[in-house]
DNA sequence: TAGAATT
């Protein structure tokens, strides 16, 4: 049987970028506990309207393995490589069980705060809580959180609008959290001594035999992208890493010539105090840069938009630079705490959503709105982003205004007080 | 030989 005849429902078990795929909502992308036709995104993955990844052809052995062996439950991985199960539905789906309002929230970028990841997914709807986890000591961000919904439809919707949303260099993960549980904890294993040819696939393969993996990378090179022999393991529970380890440390994979390693990994927030000092007195804090760090950053944003525009970006404040925070200055778009930006044109259906998606790859955005009609819920037509950078936010003006969305034509600028109030 | 995945 072709997996283009096969009509079977599967769940999409992690977010997987796929720009030509089109679901009967529309959405462009395969994403966590979506079903998913197999002939779909088999027509895809064989015609090479998708571009290949590293990991497109074993989705296809995964997807005919299944096929072969029937409809089964087991879900002993649920990394990238091994992005579907044959569930039918997401409710049958192990991982999300226990909780169907708690999120977890991984990769978010370091310098997004507790009110940001409030304010991104409270746009989704109510929130019951909402906790970014830092760093006990230094107050650092550790790059995830946990949104708690009241509703569990939000907490669905939540996962299917945000999960994959790019903000800044990242791209976030939305899933439902497990149970927290002392189990769970810390187990996250470091390999090294890998081949250099192993692929993430095989990796999860030499591992999932002692548990189910939430987790898998191999790290690469930046450059030249190719392996640099280490990775991560993450598993569901603390005993299964442990028997990982007991059977694999030491021991050379199918065909490798040298053994590997395979220990338990740092923890990341566990860092010695040289690191933190250096940490804290040597990294500018991107989001208080002082005075010259914002005149140098400013300088180069200037001659950025000289040079890509032809223009000198109108409402830079280096004339006025060092006064900006100061009350009583008419700056356009300076809304106190942060850069207010106007977006005109808006489609009536539009909501927050797409403002994140818009904005959030071009800096920290702390706020956005789309204005509605307080009789049809429908968007009059306009809506503003908030961003804590003045750059940033000047650059995603540059980039969006003029840019085609559906079929209008948005308008940014940074907000001005002759139009419209927040 | 190094990622920010359980509050």
């Amino acid at each position: 049987m072709l997996i283009e005849d096969c009509d079977q429902t599967f769940v999409c078990r992690d977010f997987i970028k796929c720009p030509r795929y089109r679901s009967n909502t529309s959405r462009r992308h395969l994403q966590t506990n979506m079903a998913v036709r197999l002939c779909d995104v088999a027509s895809l993955l064989r015609s090479g309207s998708w571009a290949p990844e590293p990991w497109t052809g074993q989705v296809i052995a995964t997807m005919e393995t299944q096929l072969s062996n029937g409809p089964t439950c087991n879900n002993t991985s649920n990394g990238p490589s091994t992005i579907l199960n044959n569930c039918s539905s997401p409710v049958e789906s192990g991982s999300i069980e226990d909780s169907k309002t708690n999120l977890i929230v991984n990769y978010l970028p370091q310098n997004m705060t507790q009110e940001e990841l409030k304010s991104l997914f409270g746009s989704i709807g109510e929130i019951e809580s909402c906790k970014l986890v830092r760093d006990k000591i230094t107050g650092q961000s550790l790059g995830y959180g946990f949104v708690n919904y009241v509703d569990p439809k939000d907490a669905e919707k939540a996962i299917n609008t945000l999960n994959g949303l790019r903000l800044q260099t990242k791209t976030i993960k939305v899933s439902y959290a497990r149970p927290s549980s002392a189990s769970i904890r810390d187990a996250n294993l470091y390999v090294s001594g890998l081949p250099k040819t192993m692929t993430q696939k095989e990796l999860e393969q030499l591992f999932s035999q002692y548990g189910r993996i939430i987790t898998s990378r191999i790290l690469v090179d930046q450059v030249t992208g190719v392996s640099r022999g280490v990775g991560f393991i993450r598993f569901d529970r603390r005993v299964e890493a442990e028997e990982a380890i007991k059977g694999l440390n030491c021991q050379k994979p199918p065909g490798a010539a040298e053994p590997i390693t395979v220990k338990f990994a740092n923890n990341p927030s566990q860092k010695t105090s040289q690191a933190l000092l250096s940490q804290l007195y040597q990294s500018p804090n991107r989001r208080y840069p002082g005075p010259l760090a914002q005149q140098a950053q400013r300088f180069r944003l200037d001659n950025l938009l000289n040079m890509a525009y032809g223009v000198k970006s109108r409402f830079s404040p280096m004339a006025i630079d060092g006064v900006t925070s100061l009350a009583g200055i008419n700056i356009p778009g300076h809304a106190g705490s942060g850069w207010c930006i106007f977006v005109y044109n808006l489609a009536p259906d539009a909501d927050e959503s797409i403002l994140w998606q818009m904005f959030g790859p071009f800096g920290a955005v702390t706020n956005v709105k789309v204005i509605r009609d307080f009789n049809t819920n429908k968007c009059k037509g306009f809506g503003f982003v908030t961003m804590t950078n003045y750059d940033e936010a000047a650059v995603a003006i540059a980039s969006l205004n003029g840019y085609r969305l559906g079929d209008r034509v948005l308008q940014v600028s940074f907000k001005t007080n002759k139009t419209h109030k927040a």
